[in-house]
DNA sequence: CTCGCCCATTCACATCAGTTGGTGAACTCG
DNA sequence: CGAGTTCACCAACTGATGTGAATGGGCGAG
């Protein structure tokens, strides 16, 4: 009866997607980004404008179709925005999913599955000697909550 | 074995739910009854009218909150409406995903994301190598489907 | 400092989701 | 037979959803 009301709104698990699920070079998305990608990935239209309303929780309530297509451009089923035990169990997974949103580095853990401990060990103080060469700042942790 | 009924469109599900779930005697629910039934357990309004364009497919593209209220009222997840084979397509990759939850893998994952192009293959290229070395079959590519 | 660019935010407006109010067909019960 | 109900169906309207065009702050380059 009471609805647990600050979990699940639809702002806030806009915001925690912005949040986690980033293109290849740090930042978060634009508002513009991700419209056009959608668009350009044969979505319906969906204004930058619109975007920013949602995730300020200025609107709620989006169609059926633009729900599809936020779901499909932030990789998570439609589910997530309705069902909040559902969006706690991927919420879990995102920030590695994240991770493999980009083709390259999905590539490298799927093939860095099952190699021994030693090994693994090993590359991993690679990239992590390789970021720094490169100048990237410490990369998100997943321990935010 | 998972019933295949109720594909496509939203009026296809929506006509097949009217069919399926029906009060104690017999008949189907009527528009009005469906909305009136909506109204009262707490829902938003909702006219019979716009309940027989839904069915009939003059109109698509409910709202999210129209559609949790069907979904409510018939019994079945808010996903039910959505398109299937995408959202099991997403479902698939993200518990494909949850196998490296524990694995240093992660830590790989997420660090590898945002190098340069040319270092990601780089230790991509040192992967492959070590799996080598270390006797691993060719993974499965991550391009099937 | 100033120009130019990018981006979030604002606001006035258009479009379409959803309603109100109606028509007639079918089905009772006097 | 009518008079009264109930239902699918239709059409004109209302307002929330969604958009486009301006505003203004931040930031790097010249």
């Amino acid at each position: 009866m009471p609805e647990e009301i600050a979990a699940g709104t639809l702002s806030t698990k806009l915001n925690h997607l912005f949040g986690v699920v980033r293109p290849a070079d740090g930042d978060e998305y634009t508002f513009d980004e991700v419209a056009e990608s959608i668009r350009t990935q044969g979505g319906p239209t969906i204004s930058a404008t619109y975007l920013w309303q949602l995730r300020k929780g200025l609107r709620d309530n989006p169609t059926k179709r633009h729900l599809e297509a936020l779901a499909g451009f932030f990789g998570v089923p439609p589910a997530y925005f309705f069902d909040d035990a559902e969006a706690e169990r991927i919420d879990a997974e995102l920030t590695l999913l994240s991770a493999f949103r980009d083709a390259p580095v999905r590539q490298i853990a799927l093939r860095a599955r099952g190699l021994s401990a030693k090994s693994l060990e090993a590359i991993s103080d690679m990239v992590d000697r390789v970021r720094e060469l490169e100048g990237l700042p410490e990369p998100a942790s997943d321990a935010e909550r």
